[in-house]
DNA sequence: CGGCTTTGACCAGCGC
DNA sequence: GCGCTGGTCAAAGCCG
């Protein structure tokens, strides 16, 4: 376990792991009155645990772009959470948004991580990730192809279940469901590995040819709606898509491997020339209709708030 | 024709 | 054992 505390932030990072999971647990820290970009080191951070990571859904509510100078080894971009962990730990701070102002430096509560671990199937192994809408308008290199949609209880949004299509036989998975907490997020998670090396292109039908859309109307049907969710999605850091950058992130497990802050771009001139001819908003209102009152647009970040 | 999405059916884990 | 729920399968249809 190693604790990284963040001094004037409200926040604070106690990363841990056991087995293949990590923990997050926050820690109230008001200190507001110390130098904002001061924080101290509780244990030896200067070597990262093997899975040291942070959710990027928690860098991007704390803001913690600042986290690149001092840790250059520090991975923001792959999270290996506890998904319910991340939203109980949600509901703790909206219950105490006045007792976090009004507590003072010292006084820090402690919301371990209970690492609950599920015992569903395919649990293991799983990378769960938070990115804004705009992440979601970004290419990663793998083709996804959609295998099935189900209703999840609790949550008025569906859950999208993709397996890779870049290479036969490959057991990696991803599922993709917005957040009930905060309709702006997507919720990516993760399964199993690619067993294969990167592709050096996409499927033919992978979100090329069928999203140069002609017409208003042929943009909201449905063959067009989803080739970009399923085959031209992308995982994009909420951070960097704060920071105005495009960074395209590849597979997950690549990043987990760099260990890098600035991740390679690997956005690809095909890419980028396909993603030209999307139409974004026609994309989203129909995927996601419930959204219509929002606006989507690439350079622009979503605001990580609110809660179920 | 190949690859995609959609969607109802099916299967398995879990709690009661 | 039963019902609920999540994950997967597979048929149907669409598209280039």
């Amino acid at each position: 376990m190693s604790n990284l505390y963040m001094e004037n932030w409200d926040l604070q990072a106690v990363v841990g792991e056991r087995s293949n999971d990590a923990c997050i647990s926050y820690l109230e820290n008001p200190a507001f009155s110390l130098d904002p970009w001061s924080f101290q080191q509780e244990d030896d951070l200067t070597s990262f645990p093997e899975n040291f990571e942070l959710n990027p859904k928690v860098l991007d509510e704390l803001e913690l772009e600042f986290y690149k100078p001092f840790y250059p080894e520090f991975n923001p971009y792959s999270v290996p959470v506890l998904e319910d962990h991340v939203e109980e730990l949600q509901n703790q701070k909206q219950q105490q948004p006045v007792s976090q102002a009004a507590n003072v430096s010292g006084a820090k509560k402690d919301y371990s991580a209970k690492c609950k671990k599920s015992s569903r199937r395919n649990q293991k192994n799983r990378v769960v990730q938070h990115v804004t809408a705009d992440g979601l308008l970004q290419s990663d290199v793998w083709a996804w192809r959609k295998y099935g949609q189900k209703p999840i209880k609790g949550s008025p949004y569906p859950r999208s279940y993709y397996r890779c299509s870049s290479s036969k036989g490959c057991l990696a998975r991803k599922q993709v469901e917005r957040s009930c907490s905060d309709p702006g997020v997507f919720i990516i998670t993760y399964t199993a590995e690619h067993s294969h090396g990167h592709p050096t292109r996409r499927n033919s039908l992978a979100g090329s040819t069928r999203n140069n859309s002609s017409t208003v109307a042929k943009t909201l049907s449905n063959s067009n709606k989803n080739e970009l969710h399923g085959a031209g999605e992308t995982v994009l850091s909420p951070a960097t898509v704060k920071s105005g950058e495009v960074e395209t992130l590849g597979d997950v497990d690549q990043i987990q491997r760099d260990k890098n802050l600035t991740p390679d771009i690997m956005l690809s001139e095909e890419l980028v020339e396909g993603f030209e001819n999307y139409e974004f908003e026609g994309f989203f209102l129909d995927q996601f209709p419930d959204l219509s009152h929002e606006s989507w647009s690439v350079n622009e970040s979503a605001t990580l708030t609110g809660g179920c």
